[in-house]
RNA sequence: GGAAGAUUCGCAUAGUGGUCGAGUGCACCACCUUGGAAAGGUGGCAAGGGGGAAACCUCUUCGAGGGUUCGAAUCCCUCAUCUUCCGCCA
């Protein structure tokens, strides 16, 4: 959500926006709209101020006074209830295409519609040569025991999976480390809800746009795609001290996707499953672009460096405007390297909203001149689960099909260096 | 799942149809008093919207949404949340 009356002064930088998003918006109909709203407003507050000062009169009047304000009062009651009916008309009108309003991206973001087009700003790690043919995570994680999919599919449906031995253990070794790495840093680890209200998921930006994508239960709450969800709705309706910004937070969740757009895609192993995890960078700021953009470039760098430790290659992608959500003013994605597909998916998203999210979750602090401000808000994956093992695992594979763990794992595996059948 | 009670300006509370433009206490801020402090005194102490160059005017908000009424914190309905009790339960 962005300021209407910042909407209302810049109708030609949210224009450019929205054309730089690949996003339809009529910006004319809103002002328009908004100056319906204002007009209605302005005629229903007089006659609210007239029944104000007639109800204060009323109580001294005498009898005969009394009738006659009360006759005059009842012509203005129904009045207002006409007007007040067109008046709501107008504010779902308004409310509809408020939410609607893009944000609008910056100025470094790439020009381009889809994917395809998302500029790569920096490679990390050797692409492993491998002098036997290399096999697929599945293969791997079938062999030694580590995932089953088919008795995930029997139970749980498709694209379900279990976990198990090696497999179980090394994603508990991930979280562990992660979350070890990222306390060091000051974070604060929480675990948050994945069941969440239908308010919660509009704060975010998530509804109305996402209906499609979320599952729901018969109690009209949802199932959150994300921790950012629960997490950025926590300090919402509140207002910060602004001695505790940034505020840095480090978010575990079960997540779940419909995938509703992506029938046929990437239907076999971990690549894109109902059900996941996901620890979490969120960050709330103060109102300030450039704090926005250095924090925004820091939760990049953590998120890069555990890819790093886990010495899995890959590159950072600036995304372009097509491929930016409503209210995202800048985004990366960390591409992981997969061998057996030859190329890079992503396993990371790192972006900044400025005040999109804040307005909408009413998340304010007080400045040094004592106004109070809407934060700025930022997030980014730490590591998601079980996605990254595909990488962890191809990238890792030895001749014989046994696996190698990262160093900074082991620790967290009884000090083992390899995964192989027997143990 | 059932029953009862509750939700008021940071906290605690008053308030059962007009004088509530919400009182009081605590906390907080400023000033007075003091060598300094405490105590005491005086004053201040919300947010959001609309109009206006500004001074200022005005509307909304007593958990949320509806309703009754000329007029609702107060009466009625629905919902949310909390507390206590019963039932069930990892």
């Amino acid at each position: 959500m962005l300021d209407i009356k910042f909407i209302r002064d810049n109708k030609d930088l949210i224009k450019e926006g929205a054309r730089k998003k690949h996003l339809e918006f009529d910006i004319d109909a809103l002002i328009a709209v908004d100056e319906k709203r204002r007009t209605m407003l302005g005629s229903i507050e007089a006659k609210k101020a007239r029944q104000n000062e007639v109800s204060a009169k009323i109580t001294t009047a005498t009898p005969e006074e009394r009738q006659a304000l009360i006759a005059e009062m009842q012509l203005v009651k129904a009045e207002l209830a006409t007007e007040e009916e067109n008046f709501k008309e107008v504010m779902k009108e308004w409310q509809t295409l408020m939410v609607a309003v893009p944000n609008i991206p910056d100025m470094s973001v790439p020009e381009g519609s889809t994917d395809e087009e998302n500029a790569e700003v920096r490679v990390w790690g050797e692409i492993p040569k491998f002098d036997f043919t290399p096999k697929t995570h599945i293969e791997l994680m079938e062999a030694l025991d580590m995932a089953d999919f088919e008795r995930g599919t029997k139970v749980s449906g498709f694209r379900g999976y279990f976990l198990k031995n090696d497999g179980a253990l090394l994603n508990f070794a991930l979280w562990q480390f992660v979350t070890d790495n990222f306390v060091k840093k000051g974070f604060s680890p929480m675990i948050v809800p994945s069941l969440v209200r239908r308010e919660t998921l509009i704060g975010s930006g998530y509804l109305p746009q996402g209906e499609e994508d979320l599952y729901k239960t018969q109690d009209v709450d949802y199932l959150a795609g994300t921790g950012e969800v629960a997490t950025m709705a926590y300090y919402s309706d509140e207002v910060i001290d602004k001695a505790k910004l940034p505020m840095k937070m480090l978010a575990f969740s079960p997540c779940f996707r419909r995938e509703a757009g992506s029938h046929g895609k990437d239907t076999k192993g971990l690549m894109r499953v109902h059900e996941f995890f996901k620890l979490e960078q969120v960050v709330l700021c103060e109102a300030d672009h450039q704090q926005s953009v250095d924090l925004h470039e820091e939760i990049t760098k953590n998120a890069e460096e555990i890819m790093q430790a886990l010495n899995i290659p890959y590159h950072v992608v600036a995304n372009c405007g097509g491929d930016l959500g409503l209210g995202q003013v800048k985004k990366y994605d960390i591409e992981a390297w997969v061998p057996s597909e030859g190329k890079y998916r992503e396993t990371h998203s790192a972006s900044y909203f400025h005040d999109f999210q804040s307005r909408r979750l009413n998340i304010r602090y007080r400045d040094t001149e004592g106004k109070l401000r809407f934060v700025h808000s930022l997030n980014s994956t730490a590591l998601p689960t079980p996605r990254p093992l595909i990488s962890l695992i191809e990238n890792n594979q030895n001749a014989d099909g046994s696996i190698n763990i990262p160093e900074v794992l082991r620790p967290y595996m009884g000090g083992r260096s390899v995964i192989t059948l027997n143990r």
